[in-house]
DNA sequence: ATGGGTCCT
DNA sequence: AGGACCC
């Protein structure tokens, strides 16, 4: 089907090639076509590496309309369907046939579809929102955490299929399937017809043209891209179909031969559709465009600056002089733009890596004072202390951004910024686990940064702040020695390593994690990772607002997302006040969480490697393992799971003057590296199995697994499409509402701009996380929730048949009267640490509700967070003697894990675990 | 506008 | 550090 194109061979790695259009005459065969095939690296660096190649390879095509490419790739652009709206209907399936705007201050950032049959639209004022449609159901949307866990979650999904996926925004990627499709026509994986829509002119000429040429339109291009596009059209649906049927999640795809254009005409059919679009048809299609504003990568500066040149349309845009547009804007730009107004772009997908800043923002009517400044970088700092934690990097700079109000032109100025490096001892306070230090320091850092900003001797008028850290690099692999150790100064100003270039990734690149993840033995379809990573306890300052998130990484450092997310989901009274304005938001709930600490991602991601391992090493040989999460165990079944012995002897392992609610909240590595520092400290050292893996080359070698993620199934009900080949899906997310108490944020006396919700304070009472992917199997039939007098909680019935596995607890819990049963499975497909152990009894456990609790409430709460009550309420008599028996039950779970071994944690040198247990002692002093 | 992100100059 | 762009 390529005989008229040219194939270019990468010898380095995947070897696919990319025919050659014929008539796009390539003159510099150096070009990398669009870097798909290299061995990517997904850091900065490499980003800016590839966007400096398509500037270059712009550049060689100037004046001309020729494109590099022609129609050699096969391009899909997915765009989820109101993406915040359907993540807050995935948090609680009610609100599904509801109309739903999602706020941010006084916005309605979007909304669902049913909201749009009321004419509700995006960043419509709430007040217009709901004079048009009373009954519009709000939903606070300014924390971005789920959102941005669910979009990472699909971004990653979307990597199953190519590693060639760019992220753009939240809720968009841009797929390069051009090997994908390769590789369907050569082993004859196709059908004929184009699934969904194809983009056609709607214009009688056309059709009769069409007649009379008969099929010879097809053939119109012969370069092959209707068969690639034919075939993109169907990846397109089956990825889609997946994405409904692992994440629930609905979305349109738009397939052509650039990003541009498939961008373009992924619109064309909204909502849940797709729409494919054939080179013939560009020209007509982009004169539909209309506005060249509506070309993305032509903003409103430069459409102003278009417009001035009596440029409006598309067509203006066409025929203008570039000489004369040259003069008009930058010249690199005036020729980039020309030519996407002919709906030509050569910009490759550049695969996404981690982000580069993790900041928090928020907009205010009114900030003057240097306390309510204080007090908003404190809220910003806590959260994001907490990201930096899940995200396990370390900033080696902080910025400042406000943006004043200048009373004088009453406009709202620019935003401002300041930045400065952070210096490596106040960042070492992260590892170390020093988070109050850290943030108290940090906060002083960003005050210095304000008066840079702020004469605040002056009154000043703040009306929005960011706060963002920047230069994120990895820590060393060994974070606990990494606790004394100093950045140098200089790390992380590397340039100029080469694409290619096989040091990338080794040292001050921010994100190796991902450049080893297209190597020469990547298959183009990974099996999605699925370990789950527990959030564990930190100290913050109890003034700190908690945004938890649950977010975990696979394998290959990639942000993997619970289904369920272990928070609540909730709506509250959604009737309407009077007074649109003062009218409560609905609240995403803030569920009370416990604080998170997290040391040591990196080793952890290396440890979880390791379990991954085993775990596919000996799936096939062993069956389903059994195990209670960390929080459900005692101290001393930790300790001999960690130690490898028998309770008995691992008892006295646990120091004494550790806490041990304090240990039962820390993460399994942490209560790990206690024991072993405790055991090292009394010469006991016990060797285990060695593991020499770690880091990140048995990481990203994962490629193979059995299982897909699980997650729920819902019927399809597609509009188009496949829909009816769909299978019947078995589960449904039932989530419903919760009323919970909120208390005020602390705000300090800054003015919110709108109605807003107030997260809850924060409070270190919850146990450490499940892994929430959890789903209950089967369900009480206690019917509909009911709203109690009391604060209600959330309501989540979920039934999942499918299999799960990796390390994802299935959870059941049944309510008996007063007794809930707890069977806690793990489908572990066989670590080599954790017991074969008989799971119809070792996982039966019975645990009392308290009085004070609504049983029938407590039966319908997601079964995480279930799980964490009862571990809660197991604990509250904490060292009593009487506890034990509200633990798990301890002989029956003693069974399993004295028999289980755990990947050897290498020994650290002793200095740096000190520094851990001191840690954990001097807290628990307090 | 919101609360984020990206890259380029 | 700011400005452009994206959602």
């Amino acid at each position: 089907m390529d005989e008229h194109g040219m194939e270019f061979e990468d010898n380095e790695d995947e070897s696919w090639s990319l025919p050659f259009n014929g008539d796009s005459s390539p003159s510099n065969t150096s070009i990398d076509i669009g870097c798909q095939g290299s061995a990517c690296m997904t850091d900065t660096q490499d980003r800016r590496n590839r966007k400096q190649q398509h500037r270059l390879s712009s550049n060689s095509a100037d004046s001309c309309m020729i494109s590099t490419l022609g129609h050699t790739r096969t391009i899909i652009h997915i765009d989820i369907d109101c993406f915040y709206a359907q993540v807050e209907m995935m948090r609680n399936p009610k609100l599904r046939d509801k109309p739903l705007g999602v706020q941010q201050k006084y916005l309605v950032v979007t909304c669902n579809y049913v909201a749009r049959e009321y004419g509700v639209t995006k960043l419509m004022g709430v007040k217009e929102a709901l004079d048009r449609c009373p009954n519009l159901v709000l939903v606070s949307g300014e924390d971005l955490t789920h959102y941005r866990q669910v979009s990472y979650k699909i971004s990653e999904f979307l990597q199953q299929y190519t590693p060639h996926v760019e992220r753009l925004g939240m809720d968009e990627n841009f797929l390069d399937v051009s090997h994908l499709a390769k590789q369907r026509l050569e082993s004859g994986d196709t059908r004929s017809d184009v699934i969904g829509h194809e983009y056609k002119f709607e214009n009688e000429d056309s059709i009769v043209r069409e007649d009379k040429c008969g099929k010879d339109r097809l053939a119109t291009c012969t370069c092959g891209c209707h068969e690639r596009l034919t075939v993109g059209s169907q990846i397109a649906a089956d990825i889609r179909d997946a994405l409904h049927q692992e994440i629930n999640i609905t979305c349109c795809a738009g397939i052509s031969y650039n990003k541009l254009l498939s961008k373009l005409v992924a619109g064309k059919h909204k909502p849940n559709q797709q729409t494919t679009l054939f080179p013939e048809q560009t020209a007509q299609f982009m004169a539909t465009v209309g506005q060249v504003r509506r070309i993305p990568g032509i903003g409103s500066t430069t459409s102003k600056k278009l417009a001035a040149l009596g440029i409006v349309l598309l067509q203006d845009l066409q025929q203008f002089d570039i000489s004369d547009l040259k003069q008009e804007l930058e010249p690199k730009q005036a020729v980039v733009i020309q030519q996407l107004s002919f709906g030509v772009d050569d910009s490759p997908v550049v695969t996404f890596g981690r982000p580069q800043t993790i900041s928090d923002e928020d907009s205010f009517k009114k900030c003057s004072t240097v306390k309510d400044v204080r007090s908003k970088v404190k809220e910003f700092l806590c959260s994001l202390i907490k990201r930096l934690l899940d995200d396990g990097r370390t900033p080696q700079t902080l910025r400042l951004t406000i943006r004043k109000l200048t009373t004088a032109d009453k406009k709202w100025t620019s935003r401002e910024s300041r930045q400065c490096p952070i210096p490596g001892h106040i960042m070492s306070c992260l590892s170390s686990g020093k988070l109050e230090r850290l943030t108290d320091q940090l906060e002083e850092i960003a005050m210095t940064l304000f008066t840079k900003l702020v004469d605040t001797k002056e009154p000043f008028h703040l009306t929005l702040m960011n706060i963002a850290f920047c230069s994120l690099v990895e820590k060393s692999k060994n974070a606990i020695s990494s606790f004394f150790t100093v950045r140098s100064p200089r790390h992380g100003v590397d340039h100029g390593h080469p694409p290619g270039d096989s040091h990338v990734g080794q040292k001050s690149v921010p994100t190796p994690d991902r450049g080893k993840q297209q190597n020469s033995l990547q298959k183009w379809v990974i099996k999605s990772p699925e370990k789950l990573i527990n959030n564990s306890p930190e100290d913050f300052p109890d003034n700190c607002e908690a945004r938890s998130t649950n977010v975990s990484r696979s394998p290959q450092g990639c942000l993997v997302v619970p289904g369920h997310s272990g928070m609540s989901p909730g709506i509250g009274d959604a009737r309407k006040n009077d007074n649109g304005e003062s009218r409560k938001i609905v609240e995403s709930v803030k569920k009370d969480s416990s604080e998170l600490k997290t040391l040591s991602c990196q080793k952890r991601k290396a440890e979880e490697a390791i379990e991954d391992k085993h775990s596919r090493n000996k799936k096939t040989s062993l069956g389903r393992n059994i195990r209670w999460s960390s929080s459900a165990r005692s101290p001393e079944e930790i300790a001999c799971s960690y130690t490898g012995r028998k309770c008995s002897e691992a008892r006295l392992s646990i120091p004494k003057d550790v806490d041990m609610e304090i240990f039962l909240q820390l993460p399994r590595d942490i209560q790990r590296e206690i024991l072993q520092e405790e055991e090292s400290r009394k010469g006991q050292m016990y060797s285990t199995q060695t593991e020499k893996s770690s880091g990140y080359e048995e990481l990203n070698s994962v490629n193979d697994t059995d299982n897909n993620c699980s997650t729920s199934h819902v019927r399809s009900d597609y509009p188009e499409g496949r829909g009816g080949q769909r299978k019947d899906s078995r589960t449904i997310l039932h989530t419903a509402s919760v009323k919970e108490s909120s208390s005020p944020s602390d705000c300090g006396g800054i003015e919110p701009t709108g109605d807003r919700s107030e997260d809850f304070p924060f409070k270190q009472s919850m146990s450490t996380r499940l892994p929430s992917d959890n789903k209950l199997h089967t369900h009480t039939g206690s019917g509909q929730p009911s709203m109690s007098e009391r604060p209600t909680k959330t309501v989540s019935v979920v039934n999942t048949t499918k299999k799960q596995s990796g390390d994802i607890l299935n959870l059941k819990l049944n309510s008996v009267d007063d007794n809930v049963t707890g069977v806690c499975e793990e489908t572990r497909g066989g670590d080599s640490h954790i017991d074969d152990c008989d799971s119809n009894h070792s996982a039966n456990q019975t645990y009392q509700i308290p009085p004070h609790v609504d049983k029938e409430v407590f039966s319908n709460l997601p079964s995480d967070i279930q799980m964490e009550y009862l571990c809660q309420w197991s604990r509250v008599p904490k060292m009593s003697p009487e506890s034990q028996g509200a633990l798990p039950d301890k002989k029956q779970i003693s069974t399993a894990v004295s028999q289980g071994r755990l990947p050897n944690t290498k020994h650290k040198p002793n200095a740096g675990k000190t520094s851990i247990l001191q840690f954990f002692q001097s807290k628990n002093k307090k």
